[in-house]
DNA sequence: GGTTCCATGTAAGGTGTTACATGATTCA
DNA sequence: TGAATCATGTAACACCTTACATGGAACC
């Protein structure tokens, strides 16, 4: 089993997707956006190569027969291939990695010449975090009524992914609290 | 000066560095990994290369001649980097990217074959968000005594690199208190 | 049957990590 | 002078994005 090693968190959520349902690969991306974009994007030119890839593994299958080059196709996933998705969800992960290049130049802008410069950066920041926020909340929407934090008890009746969705927009508000009370009074 | 777009944030970073004062590369390795690392990671063999870049460029120079292929070399920036540098930092950033294996097998965990898998996953975050809280607040540490959020008129004399940390560290307590409450009752 | 959007696929390049190699430096 | 560490450098590869190309499907 020392392929699966090699396969990255992509591979593991195109799986994961089809475990939910078969699907075409179209729908996984339009449902990756939905969900895990804010953690974990997946861009087309990734996911249909990898589409291959699990298929030469044996991890998923085409429904019914390829029909021409370009024609929508199915897929759903092997008994093989959920074995392998139940072994990842319980193995060690990737550390977190972020790219913000909006925090570097705070960070660095107390040396702009512009005394009032980090003001600039909290408020790019600011709308940044707006976005994001907006964005969570949508899809919270469209899965459940209130955008509460839920309570232990309330988790416990929660599936994954509500909770998953629910951390980043508490998270998203958190951060967005945090800048319009530096940046003051101002408002948007 | 198209040049400019071309660069990558991870250069503006080493410039930011040696805006602060003239160093060697290794001290900007250290000074990134105890600073800048948890949003914007900067790697060895990232680094060396482009400093050979900005020096090419103009925007960095070498202080004193190179003594030995291996040896230790210190850098400076130059009037042309510097206002690079100013333009930089009010130019449009790239969005936010996050990277984060441990909620991808969050959000699929609810199809594990054992009821309680949440939980787990929900641990693996849990020791990933404190291992980030230490680490930010140990930085914190040394820049700070105490750590509670600024008011905004608190914010006003604080720069920007205190800012950006303490932003980091309000997240990943935030993060990490939600954490616990959806978890529950058990320690540490 | 032509136009528009849906869906798949590919190629090129950028960005960054890992692993390794090598030369300086320091200190016993 | 030998060993350990500091500091730089490089090569290979992994991963992902972008842009583009192309073929189906649907609708008029």
């Amino acid at each position: 089993m020392t392929e699966e090693a090699s396969l990255t968190p992509t591979a593991w959520a195109i799986m994961g997707f089809l475990s939910l349902a078969p699907q075409s690969g179209y729908d996984i991306l339009r449902q990756a956006k939905e969900t895990i974009t804010d953690f974990w994007g997946i861009s087309p030119g990734q996911l249909y190569p990898q589409l291959q890839t699990l298929a030469n593994k044996g991890f998923i299958r085409p429904i019914g027969e390829a029909q021409g080059p370009h024609a929508r196709q199915r897929w759903e996933i092997t008994e093989n291939g959920r074995q392998a998705l139940q072994r990842w969800l319980k193995a060690p992960s990737a550390p977190l990695r972020i790219r913000d290049e909006r925090l570097v130049k705070l960070f660095f802008s107390s040396r702009a010449e512009e005394p009032e410069h980090p003001h600039n950066a909290l408020h790019a920041l600011k709308a940044e975090r707006q976005r994001l926020l907006t964005h969570i909340d949508s899809a919270l929407g469209t899965l459940l009524p209130e955008k509460e934090l839920p309570t232990p008890s309330e988790a416990a009746k929660l599936g994954a992914p509500e909770l998953v969705i629910r951390y980043g927009a508490h998270a998203a508000r958190t951060a967005e609290h945090w800048v319009k009370r530096v940046v003051g009074k101002e408002q948007a």
